[in-house]
DNA sequence: AAGCCTTGCAACCGCCGTTCA
DNA sequence: ATGAACGGCGGTTGCAAGGCT
C-alpha cells in the first residue's frame, strides 16, 4: 500500500491548545442541537478549527453535563484503589464505576496521588518483607511487578481475567451485585448503573438535551448544585441554542478574547467554594446571558450578584483559567 | 521578593478494536 | 474477505500555579 494511516486532522490547520469559551460553547451548542454521531465531522459543521478528537476529548472530559468535578473523596480514592488492584490501569472500566467521573480525571488522580501514596505505603511493607524470607506471595501489591515505566506490561498479565470477570460483574449487575464484591465505601448513589460515557450523554434525546443543557448553563461551574433550575426555562433554552454558527462572528469572536476559561472552577463546590468564586462566576454568566438576551426576568441568583456587567477586558477572563482552585497542594 | 522546584491537570499522541462499504 | 474510517483508550507531555528556599 505505501500509504499509511492518514492523519485523524490536517495539523496544520487545526487549532491545538486550550480551549477559548467560544469554542467550548460552539461545540456544547452544536452537540445539543445536532448530537455527535460523526466526531471527524463535527468541527467542520461546528465551525471549529479543531481536530474531531480535540473536540470528542473535550467534550468528554470537560464540557459534557453530567460530569462530576471537584476532588475525589477518601471513599472515591479508596475505591480507586481497589478497583485498580483489580483492574489495571483500565482507567474508562473504572470511571465506569463512578459516575460523572471521566477516566482522564481518574487517570490523574491515579498517577498523581494514590501511585504515590501506595508506592510509600509498599516501600513500607517491602522493608518490614525484607527482613523476613522471601515470600512467594507477589498479589499483596499492585506495585510489586511494576519496577518499570510502562506500567500496563506490569498490569496487563496478572488482571486479565479477573479484569473481565470483575468487568462483567460490577457493569452487568450493579444495583444487585453482591456486595461483598462491591468496594468499600461505595454507596449505591456513587457506584450507580447510570454509568456515563459520551455515547450515553442525553444528546440525542430531546428533553435530555434540555436538561442537560440546563444542567450546563446553570451549572457550568457548578454541576452539583443544582443551580440549574436558575435557568430551567425553556424559552432560554430555545434562544441560547439558537445561535448561529455562521452568522454571529462577532460573537463568537468577542468570546475568544475572554482567554481560556476552564470549568473546574466547579472544583470544590461542595459548599465551601469562596464566594469571591461565585462573584466572578454569576459575572460571567450574567455577562453570557446579557449577551445571548437571555437574562432572567425574575433574578435568579446569578442576577443577585449586582448589575454591573463588565464588559470585555474588564472581567478579568483570565481568572477562569485554574486561579480559582481550591488549593490541596 | 525572586528564582527554582514540584505538583496537578488539560490536552495531545498513537495504538487498538470495531464497523462498514 | 479486506481495508479504510472512526471511536475509544491509555500513556505522555506541556504548562500554569503553588510551594519552597
Amino acid at each position: 500500500m505505501g500509504k499509511g494511516r492518514a492523519p485523524c486532522c490536517d495539523k496544520e490547520k487545526v487549532k491545538r491548545g486550550p480551549w477559548s469559551p467560544s469554542e467550548d460553547l460552539r461545540l456544547i451548542s452544536f452537540i445539543q442541537k445536532h448530537g455527535h454521531q460523526n466526531w471527524r465531522a463535527l468541527p467542520k459543521q461546528a465551525g471549529l478549527l479543531r481536530c474531531g478528537k480535540s473536540c470528542r476529548l473535550r467534550w468528554i472530559n470537560y464540557l459534557r453535563p453530567d460530569v462530576k468535578r471537584g476532588n475525589f473523596t477518601k471513599e472515591e480514592e479508596d475505591a480507586i484503589i481497589r478497583l485498580h488492584e483489580t483492574l489495571g490501569n483500565k482507567w474508562s472500566t473504572i470511571a465506569a464505576h463512578f459516575p460523572g467521573r471521566t477516566d482522564n480525571e481518574i487517570k490523574n488522580v491515579w498517577n498523581t496521588h494514590l501511585k504515590k501514596r501506595l508506592v510509600s505505603k509498599n516501600e513500607n511493607t517491602q522493608k518490614k518483607d525484607e527482613s523476613k524470607e522471601f515470600s512467594t506471595s507477589s498479589s499483596s501489591s499492585c506495585f510489586s511487578s511494576s519496577s518499570g515505566k510502562n506500567s500496563r506490561e506490569a498490569f496487563a498479565m496478572p488482571v486479565s481475567d479477573n479484569a473481565q470477570d470483575f468487568k462483567t460483574d460490577h457493569l452487568s449487575n450493579h444495583g444487585s451485585s453482591s456486595p461483598s464484591e462491591e468496594p468499600e465505601g461505595l454507596s449505591s448513589s456513587s457506584i450507580s448503573s447510570n454509568i456515563t460515557n459520551s455515547s450515553q450523554v442525553g444528546v440525542s434525546n430531546p428533553e435530555g438535551q434540555v436538561g442537560s443543557l440546563c444542567n450546563f448553563i446553570g451549572g457550568y461551574y457548578d454541576v452539583n448544585n443544582n443551580a440549574s433550575e436558575e435557568v430551567n426555562k425553556p424559552g432560554i433554552l430555545d434562544t441560547a441554542f439558537d445561535i448561529s454558527f455562521e452568522s454571529d462572528l462577532e460573537f463568537w469572536n468577542m468570546l475568544d478574547s475572554f482567554g481560556p476559561f476552564q470549568s473546574d472552577e466547579i472544583q470544590s463546590h461542595d459548599g465551601t467554594q469562596s464566594s469571591n468564586f461565585e462573584v466572578e462566576n454569576n459575572k460571567w454568566l450574567m455577562y453570557l446571558e446579557h449577551e445571548l438576551g437571555l437574562e432572567s426576568k425574575d433574578g435568579g441568583e446569578a442576577n443577585s450578584v449586582g448589575p454591573e456587567i463588565k464588559p470585555e477586558g474588564e472581567m478579568e477572563m483570565g481568572h477562569y483559567h485554574n486561579t480559582v482552585q481550591p488549593s490541596t497542594k
